[in-house]
DNA sequence: TGTACATCAGTGAACGCGCGTTCACTGATGTAC
DNA sequence: TGTACATCAGTGAACGCGCGTTCACTGATGTAC
């Protein structure tokens, strides 16, 4: 987590700089500028999300951070709650992109509960706070964000059942099996994705991890094989 | 949610009031007023983490709504992580309550599934707002709170596994595999509270929860009875 | 039982601080000619 | 290409407000005799 700042540079172009050519942030457009200082004020906010709870956070303290003056948040968002809602809406950007990473893995068809375990323990360690802010603000302080996270959450399960279907064995099953299912698979990508980030980040409580999360994969996948000859369940 | 001010009464011994015999708050001790007082702040607080979550709330909102001046909240806690704490501790004496309940019900042992979906269902309405802090707070922002919670409910993993021991089946399972199963009907059982937390009232929508909650440990289960014959699983 | 004193839960004024939000501003970037 | 003007992202001073915490206090409850 990096408290670097992220310092606005406005109101500059008349320093004479030397004329370094890997100075990034000079000849931007107003509008990619622009664009920077939202990214620099949403990054500071979920790194002190992660501290803090989202919240448990001020505007002052995240302008603070972005290296930008208090009132300069209101050019990009009216309210925190506003920039709440925009740090869901990047998350779920993010945990999309761990079901097209599994549906294009060719590791997917062969082996889905290790090629799932395997995905899921890479892409919460690069997306780390991505995971950390949905894992968090679901059951958090501020309505708005929670609502958001819980609609989205729904949603995602569906599009996973989705997947589910084009396997072999399911494709037969009800779909309210294959949303049970679903459902469970998805809690476990949470709580597993939960215990990461609590971890110290050493490659044995990882392996640990992630054999956990295989083994209760393993379960569910065992209990809808014995699913149909018990006549118990219904 | 009773937004009832519970109003400590002091100084009031010399106004003439009328004798009445059902003033509960008369004739009580010193010792008693206090701890009143006490349960006072720690019911407002739990009432406002509701509504903005633990760490969205100040000194000020708790005492306000306990009905006391907010220095009155330095004779019961130092701070608001210490109130966050013994509401934590709070907690799982309810959640502990639930494993006792299902110790001592006899349903428990002819179906061990369906007396824990109803024991659940039962506890966490009778209940809710103790639930409601330990699934929001888990995650919240308070370091502290967060980090007692995470230690109460890995101690609590571990004695329902005791009690799973006891059932006939499992007394030969490798403790492993009993923490395994325990750490998923934790998981059903957490998820299971977090969705009543979440939904109406209405006992349609209740049952239905109900049913997941049976569906879910029932392929638990029959994952188990499968376990043994797959050798893929190590 | 009555009296004199100690204890201490709750009070109320006061403090300095960080907060969200307003406003008029600055000056680099963008555009029309 | 050069000039004159418009746009607008970021600035900085100022505001009123609720916050946590301090302090000396009050007066009912508790206790010793």
């Amino acid at each position: 987590m990096s408290h670097q700042r992220y310092g606005a540079r406005v109101h500059e172009r008349d320093t004479a700089e030397t004329a370094d050519p890997t100075a990034t942030d000079d000849g931007l457009s107003r509008h990619e500028q622009k664009e920077r200082t939202r990214q620099a004020l949403l990054d500071a906010a979920l790194e002190l999300t992660d501290e803090h709870g989202f919240a448990g956070i001020s505007l002052r303290q995240v302008t603070r951070r972005a290296g930008v003056v208090p009132t300069a948040f209101y050019r990009h968002f009216a309210s925190m709650e506003e920039l709440g809602l925009a740090l869901v809406d990047q998350s779920f950007d993010t945990l999309r992109g761990m079901l097209r990473e599994a549906r294009q893995d060719p590791r997917t068809y062969k082996d889905v509960i290790a090629a799932s375990a395997a995905i899921i323990a890479i892409q919460v360690r690069s997306h780390r706070s991505h995971f950390a802010f949905v894992a968090r603000e679901r059951f958090g302080g501020v309505p708005a964000v929670r609502r958001r996270i819980r609609d989205e959450l729904r949603l995602y399960v569906s599009e996973l059942a989705v997947d589910l279907r084009t396997f072999p064995h399911l494709e037969t099953w009800r779909s309210e099996d294959v949303l049970t299912a679903s459902r469970l698979f998805v809690n476990i990508m949470v709580s597993t994705a939960e215990q990461i980030i609590e971890s110290p980040d050493r490659p044995e409580v990882l392996e640990q991890i992630e054999t956990e999360a295989r083994r209760q994969m393993r379960l569910i996948v065992l209990g809808y094989a014995g699913w149909r000859s018990d006549e118990t369940l219904r």
